[in-house]
DNA sequence: GTCTATAGGAAGATAGAC
DNA sequence: GTCTATCTTCCTATAGAC
């Protein structure tokens, strides 16, 4: 692996941990075992490090949700399913959260070109969802009640929020809980 | 007001801005009008004052609940109004969100002490969520599938959740939407 | 590409005057 | 109670050798 993708790679483990306040170039350098002055030859400055690693997360998971096509013949179930694979994953480690919920906390004081990636992520994951459960309920995949958007909008945050929650309380299945209720309630109406 | 008291608030407003990890000192003697050094008559270190300002946030959170006693005869969703309406207040505001869903994306670097609070927060309020389905379903009041614990880590998740993606969204009717859609899934089988 | 060395400042915290 | 002054450590970032 090249010194670029382990710098991002360490850079995004230290960000779900930490927070992009709560680590340094230092700890950087000693996990990557190089030195702090190194990581300013591939990245110039904190902030471009930053947005370098919410810029692969963001494409990371695009892949998965564009590999889900939604017009045509689907079944809306397995969509939902391989989408919240990753997210399933991640619950099921005590320690990880999703990188954008936890810099969402940090938000208001992050730079700019970080703020943009963020919204710019969670824009994407509502209006994917979304778009899931406009063509999921008209093909009678789905039942619920209430429009598409505002459940989007409590499925993702939902999902961000469990993934925040679960590292404080130790229950391995909180995410999987939270997932397995959010699957009932879009099987009856 | 007391000193102390204005250092409580303005540090509460500054995490729940920037994280625990994205304020320091000088912000708060800046804001309150003192010199840093002042600080430390009142909390003898920053872990301190970050614990404080939680403990106060829970209690404060926990007179809302404690006033909503859930045994003898009494409106659910009178309840479940009276519950959200501070949160509803939150999700208004532009720029806050929930003191503990902020701290919950720096978890893993957080002083002992704050991390502490900060799971019996949510604790807390999972099982109040919970104990309020669980009589609000027995009396039929709530109808919905799957079960009461299942639903609460569902709908809190929800909750923190949207009050950290909405300040990305920059509409003020994220909350609302999640709250109202909370709401009709808990009024059709 | 990676290093040593260091600038320049901000961090948390303490001592002691008033 | 609040201040000035200061300590020590850490931070982001740069210059320049190898």
């Amino acid at each position: 692996m090249s010194t670029a993708d382990a710098i991002v790679d360490t850079t995004e483990a230290l960000i779900q941990d930490r927070g992009y306040f709560g680590f340094s170039f230092a700890d950087i350098a000693e996990r990557v075992g190089i030195k702090k002055a190194s990581i300013y030859y591939y990245f110039p400055a904190k902030a471009a490090l930053g947005r370098a690693v919410i810029v692969r997360y963001r494409e990371r998971m695009r892949a998965i949700s564009d590999q889900l096509e939604l017009s045509g013949s689907i079944d809306h179930w397995q969509a939902l399913d391989r989408y919240v694979s990753p997210i399933l994953e991640m619950g099921r480690n005590p320690s990880t959260a999703c990188l954008c919920g936890v810099l969402g906390g940090e938000y208001t004081a992050l730079p700019d070109e970080m703020k943009q990636e963020i919204a710019a992520f969670f824009q994407e994951h509502l209006t994917w969802v979304e778009d899931l459960l406009v063509v999921g309920k008209a093909a009678g995949s789905f039942q619920f009640n209430g429009e598409p958007r505002a459940m989007a909008r409590l499925i993702f945050s939902a999902i961000e929020g469990s993934l925040l929650i679960k590292r404080t309380s130790g229950d391995i299945e909180f995410v999987d809980d939270v997932l397995g209720q959010i699957k009932l309630l879009l099987g009856a109406v």
